[in-house]
DNA sequence: CCGACCGTTCTACGGTCGGTAGAAAGGGTG
DNA sequence: CACCCTTTCTACCGACCGTAGAACGGTCGG
């Protein structure tokens, strides 16, 4: 059962835009956002629907259209995959050592603030 | 540059008995512990080449055959899993008290032991 | 010194997934 | 009612993974 979920290119990109916008959005809305990229309105419809299968997603019908948003903040999202990824690690102690070990003292010692 | 890797099941397996065994091991000694999977060694092989192309595994001329090693512990690569993870995060600090809470008291306990 | 054997490399195929989008259907709005 | 917007259905291509046969090259036993 592989990891929470690995996204896309794309997918990514999308769940960037709901994130980053404060509220629900259409379909449109994510495309004009991501004007850059050119997408056809079909792709991003595709995308925000497999993002819902993932259910990294939740939609609501509003009017003729649909309204998107993210199921978990993307700190949640993050949290999670962090999780995951620990609970791979047969010996959590060492496996969380060496991630403290990868940080900078200032966060290391955010990390004591939080952890109170 | 999506995620550091992903991996898909086999690669997954091969990789977790690389961890176990605590020394460099042929294909065939793979293979032999993935017995229950029934693979051919060119499966194993393949499989090891791929994992050696992501730079997981590292390899060793060895007489006739080759020697796999992985080229981090498994408790580096999920820590350095977890480190992707939390650069994805706009805000660390909200994304690291989520990961937080969702650990059970005990293990914050030994986090802070950890951080000394 | 040569053949059998073993490990490797090359090649390939089918399945799944992600990016992309056209065709066609469905439902409000004017 | 006609039109337009959004959605659904379907599809294609390329990448990646699981899987493995074919063929090659080097070693070792005889």
């Amino acid at each position: 059962m592989a990891s929470v979920t690995s996204l896309g290119e794309l997918e990514r990109a999308v769940m960037n835009v709901l994130w980053e916008t404060d509220r629900d959005m259409t379909a449109r809305e994510v495309q004009d956002q991501l004007a850059d990229r050119d997408l056809a309105t079909t792709t991003v419809l595709t995308v925000l629907g497999r993002l819902e299968r993932k259910q990294l997603v939740q939609r609501m019908r509003d009017g003729r259209a649909h309204h998107y948003r993210p199921v978990a903040s993307r700190e949640d999202h993050v949290a999670e995959l962090m999780t995951d990824a620990l609970d791979d690690a047969p010996d959590r102690g060492a496996a969380l050592a060496r991630f403290l070990g990868g940080m900078t003292e200032e966060e290391r010692s955010r990390l004591r603030d939080l952890l109170g």
